[in-house]
DNA sequence: CCGGGTATGTCAAACTTCTGACATGTCACA
DNA sequence: TGTGACATGTCAGAAGTTTGACATACCCGG
């Protein structure tokens, strides 16, 4: 009737809301949710956002290196960068010498959205670092990326 | 032409990896990929998965409780319970005889279900945890939720 | 008793993202 | 040379999610 395995949870826990997985769940959600709102106020969504943030630190990511980058798949990431050019915040040449992936580059007017956007996202990144120990805030980096290596970090996306 | 304040950012970082908010993202893309694939040969979805787990918790809650749990509105939520109502997994009253709210129950089946999920999941989170030095495992449990209710926590859900 | 204020469930439309598929281009290697 | 493996860009359709709006139902204070 029951099931054979005890179902071993992976660490003890009393209700769902001490488990890992959920308190990522809501720290990423209420991250998503606070970008959100400010970058409306910037004409920007949020992966449009990374993606400039990106680009503007990387120059001539391809749309797959941008995709990988913000953990979309590359038809999502297509449809921002299109969005993105047709805004006139970026800009693609037509056609590439060597390979097939094409090189974008910011536009000036990217740039200063860009400048405009990242000290609101900027704030929201110091509130919450603000709130946690000072101390603890290297290993707090280093646990979220030892979660996400250990999960494989394929992210699941593109196939 | 620069922009006139000098975009402090919230802490030392030399390129945007190093920020909170993208090993944030990064790990939570992690996350959902490998819940993903993993309850597919379940038949269910993230969504679906999480509101099985919390009305096994707390059997009852209605619809809104659910997407606040879930972190979704409660439209999309809507849309999930249907499914998991026409599959036989919860059952829902048509009406009630106090309030507005219908609550939520497990079905038998449900329960089975949910089961078979759990050990599915249970094993990603178990790879999360093993990922990370035991000592700092609470550690990194607390910071993660000053961090969401440092950003309000309102996930910008709803309306 | 009635009013605003709040919470809930639901409908409709728009938007975003993903899955699946295909053509093109490069590279390693026989 | 040419062939297989791999990466990239893109199209089309499906699925999921959100925004906006509305009716209903409780609660509290006048």
């Amino acid at each position: 009737m029951s099931h054979p395995e005890p179902v071993v949870p992976p660490h003890p826990a009393q209700d769902i809301t001490e488990h890992v997985g959920y308190r990522l769940k809501r720290s990423a959600a209420a991250l998503r949710g606070a970008m959100d709102k400010a970058l409306r106020g910037h004409g920007l969504t949020v992966p449009q956002y990374a993606c400039l943030e990106l680009l503007d630190e990387r120059p001539g990511l391809s749309n797959a290196d941008l995709a990988r980058g913000a953990f979309v798949t590359r038809q999502s990431m297509n449809v921002v960068l299109r969005g993105l050019q047709d805004a006139g915040l970026i800009r693609r040449p037509a056609t590439t010498e060597h390979g097939r992936a094409l090189p974008a580059h910011l536009t000036d007017e990217g740039s200063r959205r860009l400048a405009g956007a990242r000290s609101a996202v900027y704030a929201i990144e110091r509130r919450m670092v603000e709130a946690i120990p000072p101390r603890r805030l290297a290993a707090l980096l280093a646990d979220l990326d030892r979660m996400a290596d250990a999960l494989g970090d394929e992210s699941g996306n593109d196939g």
